[in-house]
DNA sequence: CATGCTAATGACCAGGTGGTCATTTGGAGA
DNA sequence: TCTCCAAATGACCACCTGGTCATTAGCATG
């Protein structure tokens, strides 16, 4: 008799097409109302298949979370690499921009996952929800630290900037308008929340302009 | 027979210490769990009086919910209202500083109802959760607007600002910075969480030039 | 057709929820 | 001291939750 493997062996023989309709349906349960209001009885009904078999294949309602979340970051993951991939060459600002659009475009093609994320983050009461949190902002925070560092050695950004608070700054920002695009009345009464894409993209131009020349009167 | 108000007068012919204990303990109680995880019978267990008292004082748990929220709302305004009032006659970029210390003095005195914020804004399924959101953002979008105008005829800021860009920029540091004070994880490694007062001040400092200059290595 | 075995099933369980209401309590006025 | 009535109480209700497990179904092999 050995522990049990999460997810169990039954579900990893189950037909790949099951098994995505099994997460996907998880996804949609999570994001929808958190890891403790998400119900397993609503869940299963949505999928017509019986309540057992969800604890045959994971245990656990904490242990579907767990696969269900893994699969969530697995799609992050994918993104990040097809934008890192797509703008070798350009600006550091032209970066910039495409990854805000890379951004909006997964919070639109996984609006859930993306739901998923933003309550982990201020929810607070999730399972692992530490461990999750800090795997995700390795990508970004990572991300960002690397495209300002070649920033600086190009010439393009000044070359006395302290590191930690640009990518501070920049996180904030970047996120911020995912946010916004996403979660309505965060964005200020800028109406950035589900714009159509002219208009986004003549809003980042905008932010753009003043992360790059700043908002002071200068003595230039 | 006419429709019940709430909070019942029952409720408010409490003594205010009595009225006070209670939404001290509701306000916890929901910051900490949320809305619907939020368990009346804990509430009243940690209170020390009895369940049927609170649907007394406020019909249902949603009732005790309204009256809660608004109950933080007004230590919001009434925080607000200070820091307006301090900062009178000072420069744009030092009203820009003491805002990010007042939020952060807030979150400190208040962290459960900064907390019942931060749920309110991610978890979307609050009661009413649209019209407070409008609510709070009429203070902070119209406060840093009317910063923004007042800094522009000054002369303090360029004069050809997109003002809701600036607002919108504006908005996305200072809540981002708080949020990165409270929760964890938030700040990108730049170790805001819990830090001192010092390295606080120092760090906004480090912000503030960033807004004022930017980060392009201008041909100044 | 019979056997054997795994996967699927859903009735059932203990425990927690918001909400109700008949009963008790406590103090003001006579 | 007795009366009266609003306020406080907590046992109780129907409902829902995550989780269990004896039973059934389905299918491959002999």
């Amino acid at each position: 008799m050995e522990t049990q493997k999460i997810p169990t062996k039954v579900f990893i023989n189950l037909t790949e097409d099951k098994k995505r309709r099994i997460l996907d349906a998880a996804v949609r349960e999570f994001s929808k109302h958190g890891f403790h209001r998400a119900s397993i009885n609503r869940l299963v009904k949505n999928l017509g298949i019986a309540k057992g078999s969800i604890f045959q294949y994971f245990g656990s309602k904490e242990g579907l979370f767990k696969v269900t979340f893994e699969y969530c970051i697995e799609q992050v993951k994918k993104s990040l690499r097809k934008i890192k991939h797509q703008s070798n060459g350009v600006s550091f600002f032209d970066k910039i921009k495409n990854t805000v659009f890379a951004g909006i475009e997964f919070a639109k093609s996984h609006p859930e996952a993306y739901q998923l994320y933003l309550k982990m983050v201020f929810q607070e009461d999730f399972p692992f929800r530490e461990m999750y949190i800090k795997q995700i902002h390795i990508f970004s925070a990572d991300y960002l630290r690397d495209l300002v560092v070649e920033g600086i050695e190009r010439g393009e950004l000044k070359k006395d900037l302290n590191i930690d608070a640009t990518v501070f700054f920049l996180d904030s920002l970047l996120d911020r308008f995912v946010q916004a695009y996403v979660v309505e009345f965060l964005d200020a009464g800028a109406e950035i929340h589900a714009a159509s894409n002219k208009k986004i993209s003549s809003y980042v131009d905008e932010l753009i302009n003043l992360l790059k020349t700043g908002l002071g009167a200068g003595e230039r």
